[in-house]
DNA sequence: AGGAAGATCTACT
DNA sequence: GTAGATCTTCCTA
């Protein structure tokens, strides 16, 4: 399969230069690519986390600057993958202009490739596929190497594409951190079975 | 140099 | 629903 990516339909620059709640929102339902050798594997997003700076105690970024949050106050529109409890995490850098924060992909909706995605998950089901931020790493191959990664070249292995779709969005508190603030920072598409609970 | 924390997953009951 | 595995980064000595 051969897809052209073309302008219109890469999100850009611009997109990812926003509160990182409202770019967790409108990720919902846009198109992850991810080309893996001959091969392209797409999942929908259909579960994101919104985090900041030091306002925010459940983020990378709370106490300053370190390897994994330094990309968090730099340029938006860059892949954040690290390490939590021994699995990756991706994360994309979106924050308004001399902010800080990103969105954390929490679940992917398979769409393409679904063969390569369950070799590279060791299961069937279609539902264990993507449905948690570790998971989806997995069966997209998403590591260390792509920590970094400028998602706004449309050139680069991953890249988020527009999707317009309708569809209700939720809102909840995030999973699994300590302190969380006071505000919902999880959104997900309304009953989709590929969200991560 | 050692230890604990952490935005998790799996397998088991 | 809970336990144990897992591994990178950071903190403290």
């Amino acid at each position: 399969m051969h897809i052209l990516i073309n302008k219109s339909h890469l999100l850009n620059y611009n997109f990812y230069l926003r509160d990182p709640a409202k770019v967790a929102k409108e990720l919902l339902g846009k198109l992850l690519v991810r080309k893996l050798g001959n091969n392209i594997l797409i999942g929908r997003v259909v579960e994101t986390e919104a985090y900041f700076g030091s306002e925010d105690p459940a983020s990378r970024a709370y106490k300053g600057v370190n390897k994994i949050s330094e990309l968090m106050f730099g340029k938006p529109g860059r892949l954040l993958v690290y390490v939590v409890h021994a699995n990756n995490l991706v994360n994309v850098v979106a924050h308004n202009i001399n902010n800080v924060g990103a969105v954390l992909i929490r679940a992917l909706e398979p769409i393409y490739g679904l063969d390569i995605m369950k070799s590279n998950r060791n299961t069937n089901k279609d539902v264990h596929l993507c449905s948690g931020p570790g998971k989806l790493t997995q069966a997209l191959c998403i590591e260390r190497a792509h920590h970094g990664l400028d998602i706004t070249n449309r050139n680069s292995e991953i890249v988020l594409i527009d999707n317009k779709e309708k569809f209700d969005i939720q809102e909840a508190f995030r999973i699994g951190v300590k302190k969380d603030l006071a505000k919902r920072l999880r959104f997900f598409i309304k009953d989709n079975k590929f969200v991560s609970r």
